[in-house]
DNA sequence: TAAAAAAAATGATTTTAATCAGCTTTCAAT
DNA sequence: ATTGAAAGCTGATTAAAATCATTTTTTTTA
């Protein structure tokens, strides 16, 4: 259970902050962004920001991770990314001046931080080292996302599962990796029913050990192999 | 057929120029921008950049249509973007510091302007307006790209065609689209086959009208319906 | 303008994955 | 500890779209 009192949380000692965009910042720096960031504690499933608003800041993961996702037609969810200790999400549809096209939801408990628009667009204009590193970040996620729309379009379920098991591999570190399979089948992009019958097959071959809801990736290689390019 | 000794392309006189990013530019920034730039006619089917080099420079569309795609396992093309005049494309890698993930392709014959990398960042680190449109153009493709993903999940092939009809009428205008089959099965993410299954069924349905190889959209109504959110 | 190549079209068949329906296990709250 | 709800699982069936094999049309170029 995380310290929902979070008062202990301030970015000189914020151990997500070193390897984030912020992780370069002189102490000066850091000493200002803590007193323009406010911090809250989030519970399991609660939103962030949601689809159609408009922002008026941007969040900073402190501790937990967050599901990022649009709505398709019939509502049903397709996760875009999942974000993890350190990231920086909603300034995408600052910069773009629409409102979100994605809604995003904690997988579990979480400290987030929140800066205001206004300080957060004048740390940009005036560091131009975080505004290097955002500019570098909307790219490279740019260049993931033309290849997820090519994965989508010519792989397989089974090649898209083994592909998302090595980006959640990366995404959960140590921890075994910890979703629904609804939110799982949501990220590859299919039914749940599929999901479920593809990992008791990549179970059989040795490649994943399922631990009722959690997953332990086994054999690296085959998933790297059966993932294609 | 366009002048392929373009010694008439400068950036004070560009017709592509007023409503690209370059366009709120001063006159001095234009002159400095024309010295900077060299041009170049392209014919069609030429490669402006290949997928896995390196960016070392940028270049801006005075004329012409480019594809621009990933190649999944087989080498198949997913057509990511239809770039049109007065775009600027293959900044994206200059920024992520990685190789470029798409290869760019002319559609047709074009005049296409180069800015080097150094001169082009450093546009980018002076002018604030020219970078405020980058980030925007950045993160606005960033969000469209959500929905692309999510189209691909969720819609029928059915649904995207009339989605990717919608999306390439703005692109051609007033001209009518006129791509291969097979490029715009590429786009669609779907075989040749059912492509040309499917836009026969359009033309029965009144939706569009097939002259050979160019298409015209004849019921904008039908097509938005079609597509869905 | 004739020949060759590329693109478009059509029909038949197969494959993949979605959908539907019902059942079991796990988890959370009282 | 019990109960209800949510999540997970299984089997059968259907539907969508890919693939394969040819043929026809259009475009290019020799």
């Amino acid at each position: 259970m995380l310290d929902k009192s979070h008062k202990h949380v301030t970015c000189a000692t914020c151990g997500a902050r070193k390897d984030s965009l912020f992780g370069s910042f002189c102490d000066h720096d850091v000493e200002l962004t803590n007193e323009q960031k406010t911090c809250a504690y989030f519970k399991k499933g609660q939103a962030i920001f949601i689809e159609g608003s408009f922002p008026r800041g941007v969040f900073c993961l402190n501790q937990g991770k967050v599901k990022v996702f649009t709505r398709g037609d019939e509502g049903k969810e397709q996760i875009i990314h999942i974000a993890k200790e350190g990231e920086i999400i909603g300034f995408r549809a600052m910069f773009s001046g629409e409102a979100y096209k994605v809604s995003a939801l904690t997988l579990e408990e979480c400290n987030i931080c929140y800066i205001a628009k206004d300080d957060f667009l004048n740390m940009i204009d005036t560091n131009s080292t975080l505004r290097n590193g955002i500019m570098k970040e909307l790219s490279k996620e740019l260049g993931d996302r033309a290849v997820f729309i090519t994965n989508m379009a010519q792989k397989s379920v089974r090649e898209r599962l083994a592909f998302a098991l090595m980006i959640l591999g990366d995404i959960y570190g140590d921890e075994q990796i910890n979703l629904t399979r609804e939110d799982m089948a949501n990220f590859v992009g299919t039914a749940t029913e599929t999901l479920i019958r593809l990992l008791k097959d990549f179970k059989d071959e040795g490649i994943i050990e399922i631990h009722t809801r959690k997953l332990e990736i086994i054999d690296q290689e085959k998933l790297i192999h059966l993932a294609g390019k």
